[in-house]
DNA sequence: CAAGATTGTTCTTGACGTGAACAATTCTTT
DNA sequence: AAAGAATTGTTCACGTCAAGAACAATCTTG
């Protein structure tokens, strides 16, 4: 079959003895339809859609993958589009205090802000302490990040059509805790 | 200050002249409260708390930070405890039925599945198909799930108490629609 | 002024995920 | 039944994303 690998130890052993031998009468090996009945094996995760933390990891990766598509025309990521709005609504403010708001270490967001940079949507400007970059939006910067809203708007949309008007305001009261720290 | 890099083109422009030169009676170039007021910056980020997509992100930072940490004594990661409770449920499956139904390509789950099954925890045992692998819990990757699931009890009760019995509730039912593929 | 703290940067490391290529096997078609 | 196409698991190369250590420049504090 396939290359030498872990599961090669454990082959070779055909079918199964008819009567069952471990644990007499238990739901333990259960009824295994799928080596039996080949289509569609029809399989059950009940025990991992009653975990909110499975649907809200599942919703994650559907948002992101919505934004994406939707701004791919834009050239944003997701990361990248928070940078921009929180630098426009806090113009000035330090590469500490923007990694800190976004939950990520000061080294992780330098690479993210030069593309950014290097694309000429934003500048690291002098600021009193010379330690610091002051980040600001450049002109070109605050017309993509006005563009871009209409995009997410767009986005954001698709997620109430998903959703539900009451449930996309469901799910902002809700998660309003996971807004600020946490 | 650091070294060399996109930034240091526009250094050396020290503070600022005293009346606002650049586009007279707007908001851009606007308070800086950052610039001049040292201590605790109060950073606005209302552009990203109203959208549901970066909520529902950052619920999936601290979820995931959560279920680490009380997961830590099995050392057992969100995705490992995912594929565990799969294969539970669905004795014998394979791991491209594992994938689809998890989302994340067939090449993607040979590592975790390697380590789970090098832990002793699962076994790939031989089916009809002899193209494939039937995906099995062993009884010890049974007597650590059923340890986990009482961890991820704990957790669930945690988010409970974040969001409230209410909040928890409305979650599971708006989120329900991305539970299935999506 | 000297000692310690802060900020941005680089480098290394690790988790995680995708897609291409490949061997073994099964399925389809005639 | 045999040839060609499709499927499954694997490896490999690659890219993204985030964390931590070490370091220079700068600020703060005693």
């Amino acid at each position: 079959m396939m290359r030498t690998n872990l599961a090669n130890q454990t082959k070779r052993r055909v079918a199964r003895m008819p009567g069952p031998k471990a644990v007499p009468g238990r739901d333990i090996e259960a009824p295994t339809a799928h080596e039996i009945g080949k289509r569609r094996p029809e399989v059950r995760l009940d025990g991992l859609t009653s975990l909110a933390g499975y649907l809200i990891r599942q919703a994650q990766l559907w948002v992101f993958a919505d934004f994406n598509t939707t701004l791919a025309p834009l050239d944003i990521r997701p990361a990248q589009y928070s940078m921009l709005v929180v630098i426009r609504d806090n113009p000035g403010l330090s590469q500490m205090a923007l990694s800190e708001v976004l939950g990520i270490s000061r080294s992780g967001i330098i690479p993210p802000l030069d593309e950014l940079q290097s694309r000429k949507l934003l500048k690291r400007t002098a600021a009193s302490d010379r330690r610091t970059h002051a980040l600001r939006l450049t002109t070109e910067g605050k017309a993509l990040l006005a563009h871009a809203d209409s995009l997410v708007q767009q986005h954001e949309q698709r997620l109430m059509d998903k959703v539900g008007a009451r449930g996309h305001q469901q799910l902002l009261n809700v998660l309003e805790v996971f807004g600020r720290d946490s």
